[in-house]
DNA sequence: CAAAGCATGTAAGCAGTTACATGATTGT
DNA sequence: ACAATCATGTAACTGCTTACATGCTTTG
């Protein structure tokens, strides 16, 4: 999985230019890329040379030129072979879980610290990507099923983060009554 | 975020060499390296070029020798700085969620058997993790703390993907029932 | 006798990141 | 005056992956 196939979904939804698509990932929860300027317009020329795109420059007078970019037959192919191709699982990279792993080297003072900051980092992040879902960018709305799919995986997004929170908030909380315990053996 | 923290982490633990952590990457649930040669090997070699960790040559009449890691103070100062510091937010990229928001393109029995497809891959992933889990590899317990920390990220990553199984039932129902449903429009 | 295990390492490549480079225009 | 927006592109780097390379020993 890359880039390619997810710039060929936004280019069969409708032309872009690479400044527009920079901005589309840049701002959206699910497409997870950080929109940098090397890989969008290094894919889309490399799209380009491979015919699954075609580009029309469109000059302006006050502006740089556009290069607005609109998939071919042959894109649409590709995307639809990879459409129905074996799906991926999900990853599941978690840095935090590995520093949690190793915690035990920490006081108690600084794992509560550590799990707090976790948790107003996804407090913060759970705020800006529902304000996100409510304000409700533009996103294709071809059919009652399309519209019903990015619902799903924009609800799936809060979701995860949402478990995510819950679990953490319980880890501290296991964490006190372990404390309280009188089965534990010497305190850290 | 790199993989040299994870394997200052097993080294606190205890001494390794690089095809013990080679083999503890590769079955480990939560962490999520491939556990490649070019990785382990590497970073050890970098490691010890920092002075992080130390290594002593073990000879063996039979087997290669091995060259057996343990961590320095200076290495184990470093990982504990980095314990301390702010911890990152999951990733949570999922290449089926992209998949899924151009499944549109597809009919109706592709995109369910691309959903039967997903489902049935994680099915598979979670009778593995839950064996896995089962058996119980070894793992560090020098604390009731520590032991807890190691279940609770091992009960996150079951979490995961069980609630990941969840929400792909939910959706195959959801499309179930906009095909029965009266207001919808022309059926694709 | 072939496959898997023990044990270390290197080469080549892909995907993604930040930062650099240019230059007019519009908003504060 | 300074920053942000419009718009395209390149350079240098990190992290990670697969595959290659070697060679002895144990298991099936």
């Amino acid at each position: 999985m890359s880039i390619q196939h997810a710039i060929l979904g936004f280019l069969s939804w409708k032309p872009h230019t690479g400044y527009e698509l920079k901005k589309v990932f840049a701002d959206s929860l699910s497409f997870h890329w950080s929109g940098n300027n090397n890989q969008i317009y290094g894919t889309l020329i490399k799209l380009h040379q491979e015919g699954l795109v075609t580009n029309e420059v469109v000059y302006q007078d006050k502006y740089p030129a556009r290069k607005v970019y609109t998939v071919t037959p042959k894109g649409l192919e590709t995307l639809r072979a990879w459409l129905g191709s074996e799906p991926e699982l999900p990853e599941l990279r978690n840095a935090f879980h590995i520093q949690l792993a190793w915690a035990d080297l920490l006081g108690d003072p600084e794992l509560y610290a550590l799990l707090g900051r976790y948790e107003s980092a996804l407090e913060t992040r759970l705020l800006m990507a529902r304000e996100t879902t409510r304000r409700g960018r533009p996103s294709p709305n071809r059919s009652r099923r399309e519209a019903f799919l990015w619902r799903s995986i924009e609800e799936n997004h809060l979701g995860h983060l949402e478990s995510e929170l819950a679990w953490a908030r319980g880890v501290r909380e296991g964490l006190g009554n372990l404390r309280y315990d009188p089965a534990r053996e010497g305190s850290k």
